[in-house]
Order: structure tokens, then sequence, then C-alpha cells
DNA sequence: ATAGTGTTCTATCAAATATAGAACAAGTAT
DNA sequence: ATACTTGTTCTATATTTGATAGAACACTAT
């Protein structure tokens, strides 16, 4: 297990890392809605990190509506699709990179295309991998 | 000493919040290149928070290249434009929010539209208020 | 000279991060 | 039933970050 990529220099803490490497595993369609993740103990010892650490990335997975709980399964994908949230949630994202962007003179035009750029790079990996 | 909001009861640390508010004056042409800011000791004062933590958010600017250093006008908007960087920042800055907005079925056209909403509010504001 | 720039140094306190070990209720496997 | 695993919760500790504070420095303006 599995693709997740941890960088133990980096000023994120680890538990936003694992959380936005499985995000990333949901938008590139390697995790898929009902897959089970690893128990937190072992994920915890594939990647070296403490059981804790990815306990609290499962809890914020969870509060954001990526994970359910199942008692028999364990961490199921499980995206709760709160539409009007989700685009609430992206306006305050965007805000303060956009104003960023937009004071060091990147257009309109240009914004739009590092968008799709990184969208079409969700649709380009194959899904079929059986990463879990 | 003029617009800036800060909210000692979020998350986010004060000289970020300190640092976004005037990237947001930037955006919203309320300040403008060449302007000086308010000295360190002053602007402390002023949204009573530590010389220190202004000093904070100036250095961070100024490591993004949005202020420059006159010893005689203290800290001057001076946008290096650094376009190649700045879509570099972009991408990265854009990656994990268009995920997680994705895996929550926000569309592709949904995304462009929040993106044209947020552009469109800094030409709507007027830039014409001397805030400094 | 006096006062005001940003900056740098030490210091302290609170909070966040990461680690560790133990235990719990619930479910699975044997 | 027994043993094991699931996420979760509790206490505890070490480290780092954020915010505060006071002092001082080099430079500038008046």
């Amino acid at each position: 297990m599995f693709y997740i990529q941890i960088d133990f220099n980096s000023d994120e803490a680890l538990y936003m890392q694992l959380r936005n490497q499985i995000i990333y595993g949901l938008a590139n369609d390697v995790i898929h809605e009902g897959d089970s993740l690893p128990s937190v103990r072992q994920l915890a010892d594939t990647i070296g990190i403490n059981m804790h650490t990815v306990n609290k990335a499962y809890a914020v997975l969870r509060q954001e509506g990526f994970v359910k709980l199942d008692r028999r399964r364990g961490a199921v994908i499980s995206v709760d699709a709160d539409k009007m949230q989700a685009v609430k949630d992206l306006y305050s994202d965007l805000s303060v990179v956009l104003a960023k962007a937009s004071c060091k003179g990147v257009s309109r035009s240009e914004i739009h295309d590092v968008v799709d750029k990184i969208l079409n790079s969700y649709e380009e990996e194959d899904g079929q991998t059986d990463a879990v």
C-alpha cells in the first residue's frame, strides 16, 4: 500500500499531507467510492508514521465528507457530495490564491488555462489500477 | 488606517491574515504600486497586535515579492511580477483545492464560473479610495 | 540631537504537531 | 467462546510554531 508519498521535510503537517494524498487519489480515480482504506495501524506502519497521525487524517476526511466508518470494513470511501457546501468551500479556498496570482499579473485566461490543465490531468490518468 | 479586518478567533495565523488582507487590498486596487505601508509599530498599534507579528507579515510579503524596503519610506508596495513563478505557484496552490472540488462533484464549468466570479469582483470595486 | 524606519537578538508563554502506550466498544474470524 | 482487528479515546511527552515582549542596531528624515 500504495502510491502515497510523504515528505518528512515539508512544512506541511503529516496528517494534512496524508489527507491531500487521499483526495488526489480520489480525483485521479486511483481510489474509488466504496473502497476500504487501510486500517490506521496498518497504514501508519506502511508509511512509517504514528497511528494517531493517520487517525487524525481519517478524522479530517470524515469531517469533510470523504469517508464513512463501517465497523466491519473500517474506513470506507463515501463522498458526501454536498454541492452547495463544496462551491462555498471552493470560493473561499480560491479567493486568496486568485488574488495573489492576479496581483502578479497572471491574466484571466491564463488562470483558466491552469485550471483546465489540472482538471485534464485527472482524466488522463488511468483509473483501472487496483491501488488498495 | 484602514480596511484591514483581523479575526482573533480564526485558526489562521495573525501574520497570515494580515498578509492576505494586504494581497486582497492589492487585488481590489485599494492599495497601489508605490504606496507606503504603515510602519510595523504603527500598524501593530492600530490593529492591536504585536510589532513582531506585523514584521513577520511584511517579511513574508517581501519574500513573496509584494513589497520592497525603502530605508526612507519604510515598506513600499512593489510587485515583482515574475510571471513564470506566479503561474507555478498558482498551479501548486490550485491542485489540492481543485481536486477537492472535483471529488465533490463540482463540474469544470462551475469551477470556471467561481473563478470568474472572484475575478469580476476585483474590477467592480472602485480603486479610488485613498486607503493608506 | 531627536524621532522614526525595518531588522535582529534573546526570552517567554500558549497552541499545534507528532509521538507513545493503554484501553474501550463493536465487529470478524477461527 | 476465544482471539484478533476495527476506529476511537484517554493521558503523556517532546518538538515546533505562533504571538508576545523588551532591547538594541544601522540607517534616514527633520
